[in-house]
DNA sequence: CGCCGACATTCCACTGTTGACAGGTCGTCG
DNA sequence: CGACGACCTGTCAACAGTGGAATGTCGGCG
């Protein structure tokens, strides 16, 4: 249920938005974090505000609505961002097709781990490219988006090196098993 | 769609199964990389059954069911673990309250980020217990276990370092504010 | 024998996510 | 003017996942 919680930050930031607004944001900087559809993030508006946690502030043309957050929002967004612990994310693609890697042939097997480093590599480099572009940036968001994103730098790295080093694991079994 | 690939896996590995022998397999060994429900997985088997990737082999007593894969399973089961790219995790209910950080006092900021800090420290002497549990245990699901393990260490000694350096970031940060 | 716990399956109601569809308004460019 | 693209809101069906309840069987222990 952190789509709600997204939507009563966003509008928290922005003072006041309408749906259209927000979706934009969820589209630019939040795609990587938590993606929303339209019917998704309209649905959630109506409900905060059957809620009371936003109130419509003002109608524009073309059945435009700005939304804000209330007293009540900000408080629940609060208690959500600071008491509520963020749920780990429990389920894992990858660690599950390793789980099952001795199914296949030994050789199959390196090579999925050394696709899944060069992967790990290329997103590195990506946001090395992100970060360049980054520099000379300022502001509290430039400050939270670089921390952000210093976490996408480290786990890309993470990746990269487990996958080369789990490819290791499995040419040494491999020698072992075939010795001399 | 991966919990039919699960049950293809494990009954691959296993040979032949029930619905709660796989169950208890999920909730042991699984459970940290694919967590499933009994509603879910008995619903799967179903399908699974009706799409003929795997067939039921054995009636016994208490209505068990064996099931174990068929030709066509096998094939499907390989196509997903070395051909299907794994699909990355695009949310992280982390990251998202770091991008709405900036709207609380820094102090309560850096609270949060050491919190997680000590979270991932945690989890990580957890994994190490495990690890020295499985020492001397020997065998090719021994080597996947413990390259899955692996991950989990590398996974939160990061996490711990990078919380760690996110809160010195705040603190420069503050400092900077409020020189001298 | 009677009960209990492990074994074993199935159904239901609910939430979250996705993608497609449908409808309407305003500004501007040719 | 007319068409088009950007703006803006909404509904619907389908599916994955969660949690709980209902139902029944078998083996062993007191």
């Amino acid at each position: 249920m952190s789509l709600r919680h997204a939507a009563l930050g966003l509008l928290a930031l922005r003072g006041e938005a309408s749906g259209y607004d927000l979706l934009g944001i969820f589209n630019e900087s939040l795609e990587h974090v938590w993606p929303a559809t339209q019917s998704q993030l309209y649905t959630e508006l109506g409900k905060l505000t059957d809620a009371e946690l936003v109130q419509v502030v003002a109608e524009g043309g073309r059945g435009r609505k700005a939304y804000a957050v209330t007293e009540a929002g900000r408080k629940e967004f609060e208690h959500w961002l600071l008491e509520e612990p963020p749920t780990t994310n429990r389920r894992n693609d990858m660690l599950l097709r390793v789980f099952f890697l001795g199914l296949v042939p030994p050789e199959q097997a390196r090579e999925f781990l050394l696709g899944r480093a060069a992967a790990a590599a290329e997103m590195h480099e990506r946001l090395r490219g992100v970060e360049e572009s980054l520099t000379g940036e300022q502001g509290p968001l430039a400050v939270h988006g670089r921390i952000a994103l210093e976490w996408g730098l480290r786990y890309s790295a993470m990746q990269d090196e487990w996958a080369r080093w789990a490819a290791g694991q499995l040419t040494a079994e491999g020698a072992a098993e075939q010795p001399g």
